[in-house]
DNA sequence: TTGAAAGCGCTAACAA
DNA sequence: TTGTTAGCGCTTTCAA
């Protein structure tokens, strides 16, 4: 069967205790020759401590949850810019000795379930909206530290991590202002007073306004997907014939977009430029290549792992969101208007 | 603090097992108003099990393990066709009622260290070359349950689920010759005598063999990466100048190969066809969208997990491996030669 | 520097 | 149909 902590104490002719404590680093309270000896007879005898008892029995259970929005009953939606979130986070909580629970949320009480169940030292919350995580947290137990990414809510529970939003789409409107545009077509889901396509739209008419311009109404709704871009694309240049550009609040949206504007004859960018959001891998494989705003994702999931671990560890109170820099990237899908 | 199966036992005047029991649907063993009883209670006091109790005292965890390479220290090595598998594994395990753990593998001692210390019912190898799926479960203790996706590879101690390879390659390489190719290149990462890539060079040279004719060694190494197939494409109609085709082992090779033909001058599909494998959502997107070898993902996955949990709950012995079927989507990528 | 006792929350195996 | 006993493997607390 398996290796305990009490073979090996046997073995060593210790107590459990100087074992435990030897395993957990507490090197403080042995000697050294003791020291050695069990972490020989550890290596020889393969010992993995128990995760599920090492939970029970202290506070801690060195386990995170990663929690992503699953519409009921169905598979985890992990959008391709979440993707390099998931991979950076798994790494990060590995380096820190933590381990990774990752879990789809269909109900808002699933989480107090899944925080409960594996008594989770604290969670992830990726791909939600700010209006669901309030909802989401509202139930959560008092003690896990909760961590939201891309959220811009003000609960206290959650700290939150994201990207500039606001600037990242001053610099597309400003970008496609400076070109020469001025019929700009805003491209994005329907948002709330809060969140991170708010901030964007905010943003966005900011920069009208610092040009001295206003913008007209030119507001169109649209999932963030590919088919709806599609969709969108097609029947842009009939619903909006003076557009000359379009801001898409994703790139996976405005690569739908592009589709949808070529399927009817329109030439990107010579008739319609387009700018997207997030710099997916796969914008610079479509053609045009897709001017967009770039994010440091890698650092947003390093970032939003050290908070985490700094309040679970430290205790030290949920800290102040913190925003990330963003940056133009121009490829080839805008242009000057003619 | 925490409500325990006690809190509800006094609170319900009953013994801890009697509660347990009907937590745990047992309920051949309590009388009906009883089970109501503690229903009610248990609802209203929010009780939600301890998963680490639960796992220490039982035989189970109701844990699986989602093992995935992570090249030493680095992020997650998660490729686009296997993000969707990721997904789809998680939801069907919490269809199952059980929890996953997501777990990069940097080094095969990581293997079993994962799978001890959370006591693992079994895991699923996701992303591994059979090479390194032998020698990972090697040291893997006897009790889990493992499954390799993508797998040939003959270890008893894993069934494999994948798609048909052989017969995949050899849709493909048959359409190019029917559309009158004879000067085919295959490029893929290289390979050994066993695995995913061996199938596909197989099957690729049957269908030359059927048609009575004979491959000549066209053999083009690159790793699967959007990089390393636009390099190739750069350099590939000075290498190979009579060539008239590509069949890559992967859309996202397939991909970066017609970026690199773009580059240097040759179009897709009038001096070169391309045929990829997968039918990543990304292949429709590109220009020209790609011809490929589409695999049904979704019940990759699914049938997965019901091997593993039929394996785990049945304690049925490991079953033989299954292999899925493929069909060829004909798109925009491939045409006759000129 | 080391050890003993108690218990974390639960379930298996019996007993009643 | 229900309860009792005895742990699962570990850490906490206190004593030596």
């Amino acid at each position: 069967m398996r290796v305990t902590l009490k073979d090996i104490a046997d073995e060593a002719g210790v107590s459990m205790m100087t074992v435990s404590n030897v395993v957990n680093g507490k090197r403080a309270r042995v000697s050294p020759e003791t020291i050695e000896r069990i972490q020989r007879i550890v290596a020889e005898r393969g010992y993995v401590p128990s995760a599920s008892a090492r939970s029970l029995a202290a506070k801690s259970s060195r386990l995170i949850g990663l929690l992503v929005p699953a519409a009921d009953e169905d598979s985890l939606m992990i959008s391709p810019h979440n993707v390099a979130i998931v991979g950076q986070i798994e790494r990060e909580l590995r380096k820190g000795g933590y381990h990774l629970l990752l879990r789809g949320i269909a109900a808002p009480a699933e989480v107090a379930e899944a925080l409960q169940s594996w008594s989770l030292d604290g969670a992830v919350l990726l791909g939600f909206l700010d209006e669901e995580i309030d909802r989401l947290t509202a139930r959560a137990v008092g003690k896990v530290s909760l961590l939201a990414i891309d959220s811009y809510s003000a609960n206290p529970l959650t700290t939150g991590v994201r990207s500039d939003d606001y600037t990242g789409a001053l610099l597309a409107a400003r970008h496609l202002l400076e070109l020469g545009h001025r019929e700009i077509v805003f491209a994005g889901p329907s948002f709330s007073d809060v969140g991170v396509v708010h901030e964007r739209f905010a943003g966005f008419q900011a920069a009208f306004a610092e040009a001295g311009l206003s913008w007209r109404e030119r507001l169109v709704s649209a999932n963030t997907t590919h088919a709806s871009g599609r969709e969108l694309g097609r029947r842009l240049m009939s619903s909006h014939p003076s557009a000359t550009a379009v801001f898409a609040t994703a790139d996976i949206l405005a690569i739908g977009i592009m589709e949808g504007l070529a399927e009817t004859g329109f030439s990107v960018p010579s008739d319609v430029s387009v700018l997207g959001f997030d710099d997916l891998d796969l914008s610079a494989y479509v053609t045009p290549k897709l001017t967009t705003i770039a994010q440091d994702i890698p650092r947003k999931a390093a970032i939003a792992v050290q908070l985490l671990l700094g309040t679970i560890e430290g205790k030290e109170h949920p800290v102040d969101p913190i925003t990330l820099e963003v940056r133009l990237i121009e490829r080839a899908s805008t242009a000057a208007p003619r």
